[in-house]
Parts: C-alpha cells; sequence; structure tokens
DNA sequence: GAGTTACTAGTCAAGTTTGACTACAGAGTC
DNA sequence: GACTCTGTAGTCAAACTTGACTAGTAACTC
C-alpha cells in the first residue's frame, strides 16, 4: 500500500470539501512530495479512483474561480471516513517498512485519540522487537552455519534501521504520553492545512533544501 | 528509480546467462521479495522491458526442460553492463531515501573495487550530513517561527533516519577498510547466486520470519 | 502595450507494478 | 487409479505512477 490515499483522503477530510489543487497544495505544505509519490498525476487519480469506489463524493463545480479547467469538489463520504480512520491505525501499527506510510500516519494521528495513539504506537514498537529477533534467528541458526559474506549488510542494514525505527517509535511515545500536541476531543485542533488564500511557505518555486543535490 | 532494474541487471550478470525463474529464485535467495517489488510480474517485465532496450540480449529457447511454458534466455550485453555499473554506483552514493535501492546496491558492491565502494560510501555520509543540516535550517530558522506541531514530528522521523542511516554507513565503511569482503580483482569472489540445481534454503515455502505478522 | 513569466487547475499517454491466473510434471496418498 | 500438493515457468488485465503537456489569467518588465 502506498501512502497516496491515506493522505488524499486525510486532507479533504481536513477541508470538509476540497478540489484537487487544494489537496495537491496541501500535501506540498505537508513536504508530502519530497518523501512519498504524491504527485499531481497520482493525486487526481486517487480522487477520481477513490470516488468511483465510494469513499468520496464528487460535486461537478462550474468552472474555476480564477482560471484553468472546471474544477471538480470532492466531500469524504461516511464509508471514506472508515477507510480513512483504518487506514491510520494500520499505518500507525505496521512495522511495514515503507516511511512515506509512517509519515503519512505521523502527520494525521491527531484524528485519532491520545490514549488509542499511545497503544498503537506501543504495539508498534513490541512489534518491531519481535520482527528483530525473528530475523536474528532465522538467519544465524546455533550451528553457526550462517556464512551470508556482503550478503549479509542488506540484513544488517535493516535490522540496523528496525532498532532505530523502534528507538525512534519509543521517543514519540514518552512525548505524547508527556502531553504534547493536541488530539482528538482535546478542544481546538492543530491547523495543518492552508485556508483558501493563505499562502504557502513551502510552495514548490520556494526550492527545497533537499534540491541541493 | 526503483531497485528491480539493478536487481534483475545483477543477478543476470552473476549467471553469464539467466532466464526470468532463474532470476526470480535469486532474489529471493536474497530476500529482496521481502525489501523490494521484485515480485514475479516485476521480474519478467524488466527482462523484457530492458532486452527491448539493449541493456539484455534474448535467446529465444526451446521448450523447458522440466515443464512449463518454453524459457527465455537473458544475457547482458556492453549497453547493459555499463548502465548496471552506473546504477550500482549511483545507488551506493544517493542519499536518496528509498531503502530497497541501496539494499539491492549492497548485495553487488563487490563488483566494484575496494576502494572505490569506500569513497563512494564516505561521500554519501558526506551527503547525509549535508542534507539534515539544510533541513532543520530551512524549517527551524533563526527567528524561531517554526509552529509546526505534531506535523514537525514528520521532519523529526527522517532527520532521524537520516541519523541512523549515517552511522549505519559509517560502520559498514569501516569493516570495509578493516578488509572485509571480497571486492573485484581480489580473487576467488563470494557466490551469491544459486547454481542450476542447488536448493535453495530461503524458498518461499519455508516461510520467512518476517510472516509471523 | 507586447512579451515573458508565474500561478491555478487539471489531463493524458506511456510506463510500471500487482496479484491472480494458466499449464505442465512429478510425488505422495487414500 | 484418481486426487491433491508442490515446484517450474511464465502471462495477463487492472490498477497505479510518472512526467510532460494544455489552457486560462494575472502580474511584471522593458
Amino acid at each position: 500500500m502506498s501512502a497516496i490515499r491515506l493522505l488524499v483522503l486525510g486532507a479533504v477530510r481536513q477541508h470538509g470539501r476540497a478540489h484537487g489543487y487544494q489537496v495537491r497544495n496541501d500535501l506540498e505544505y505537508w513536504g508530502a512530495h519530497e518523501w512519498s509519490n504524491a504527485k499531481p498525476g497520482s493525486i487526481y487519480h486517487a480522487l477520481k479512483q477513490m470516488a468511483k469506489q465510494g469513499l468520496l463524493h464528487a460535486h461537478e463545480i462550474a468552472p474555476s474561480t480564477v482560471g484553468g479547467p472546471p474544477r471538480t469538489e470532492y466531500e469524504i463520504t461516511e464509508k471514506g471516513t472508515a477507510e480513512y480512520l483504518s487506514l491510520l491505525r494500520e499505518s500507525l501499527l505496521a512495522h511495514d517498512q515503507k516511511p512515506d506510510v509512517l509519515s503519512a500516519a505521523l502527520g494525521f494521528m491527531v484524528d485519532l485519540d491520545r490514549e488509542e495513539v499511545l497503544g498503537l504506537l506501543q504495539q508498534r514498537v513490541r512489534t518491531l522487537k519481535q520482527w528483530r529477533a525473528a530475523v536474528t534467528d532465522h538467519y544465524t541458526p546455533e550451528d553457526g552455519t550462517a556464512e551470508l559474506g556482503h550478503i549479509g549488510e542488506i540484513m544488517n542494514f535493516w535490522l540496523h534501521s528496525a532498532d532505530a525505527g523502534a528507538e525512534w517509535t519509543q521517543g514519540l511515545v514518552e512525548r505524547i504520553r508527556g502531553g504534547a500536541y493536541t488530539f482528538a476531543g482535546e478542544g481546538e485542533p492543530f491547523v495543518g492545512v492552508l485556508t483558501e488564500g493563505q499562502e504557502n511557505p513551502y510552495a514548490t518555486g520556494q526550492r527545497h533544501p533537499e534540491d541541493t543535490r
């Protein structure tokens, strides 16, 4: 599973009603084009696809207010909300390597309540540790026959990444337990989207630091 | 860029001549189906595509020796070798987040010589550190206006991953400098492929430890 | 005041990835 | 002896992703 569906559902949901360009702009604001496959084509495709599947409801809208082709506005359906929450929980939980999915989930974690997020993240840490143990067991059995040569570095790399991921997750758990951030049902939520007309400080033209390659 | 082309080119090259199933089996032996998109469909597609592009030469072969559809055997061309080495160097160098690309490159690094690999990896560490500095600079400017809320955790996660990656790469550099593994031009290479008839200890049927999810 | 650039909004074709499926052969088994 | 399971080898349609492109308006610039 790629992160695109979660990102798009979450963005539409935060707006209540959004057209493609708005979603696209939000994802850029979050830096998602840097760490996920949130390219325009993918976004518009996901919107259409999810509308077809009944996760979003498409309103055909008159020609855009500012030029360009006519807009379609999308609204999340009940089915879409269920899918969104399910994707979100799964993404926080999965020790599933792809970092883009976790990143997306971090951006939306405050849509769940604090206790649930803590539970999911702690489970995440446990699963990572189990996975680690299983892998080392499997590739270095008691009889010491493991002669992987440099191929072993691949495993080594994944183990190291898993350890780093577990450690970081543990840190996040502690920050959240310590009262950081505002979760569902805790009053005024943090506003993570751009409202119509607000300028985007991280717009593409601005050049992201990563572009120095 | 996904890792599939590098993986397939490298596998064919090690065999001298290989058919799709052989490549597929090698990649499974390396665990590539766990950490990359090396599914059968992708592998066969890549073989055909690269044959069309002149990176591989396709020999049409008589019906398979053991049943099933007729095989096609592939051999790497000069152009393919050039592409392979170029992909390999690029993958070792790129601080480009995708871990599957780096994993694939690790499996093939011994096709380059020791000094070159050391140079590439050290450059990798430097680039990671520069990237880190640029990101922190950009998102926490001197005027302290950065009010990212929980969105900041996304950046935090990437920074943490980059740090872990740099640290691990540094460790690898030291192991290689210390004489580990056998690189190009250093005598009998480590055999990382399965020869015809050799059984695969990590075959799918065996169940990988990751499957305990 | 004509040309160039930038921004808004989205489409499209080409390429890639996925997961399920086909087809054959040998080995066990009831 | 019919049935099921496993292994070999690969195809295919559907879905997804990519990057380049269209098209209109505003704003700047010389």
